[in-house]
DNA sequence: ATTATGACCGAAG
DNA sequence: GCTTCGGCCATAA
């Protein structure tokens, strides 16, 4: 099981409308700080159908990056219910997954 | 072993 | 509200 699959093995669980920031994910695997290297490892895989990476945040309520640019992330976001303006998340706690 | 890179984070100006 | 900076960790070269 090597880092990458840990994250992927995490991430396919949250449900449609909410989100988990990258440092969470970190954190749920007993490794924090290791906010940027999840990111680092997202970036790697495409898996859009197992893995809904679109939901993974910055702790800070902005979409953050993602493959098709930050834009086409909000735009999944929205679709699923998250309410964003000026691109944050509108009630950022209301939409945390809580591992 | 050393260096560089990136979808991050939090504090500081 | 914004930008900068230092620190963080897994990968790749």
């Amino acid at each position: 099981m090597n880092f990458r699959d840990e994250i992927f093995n995490l991430i396919k669980k949250i449900p449609v409308g909410k989100v988990a920031t990258y440092g969470a994910i970190a954190r749920a695997l007993s490794k924090p700080g290791a906010a940027r290297a999840v990111g680092n490892a997202l970036n790697k895989n495409r898996d859009f159908v197992k893995i809904p990476c679109h939901r993974i945040v910055r702790s800070d309520g902005i979409a953050g990056g993602y493959v098709l640019r930050e834009k086409k992330k909000t735009e999944k976001l929205r679709r699923e219910g998250v309410r964003i303006e000026k691109g944050k998340i509108v009630d950022f706690e209301k939409y945390i997954y809580k591992f």
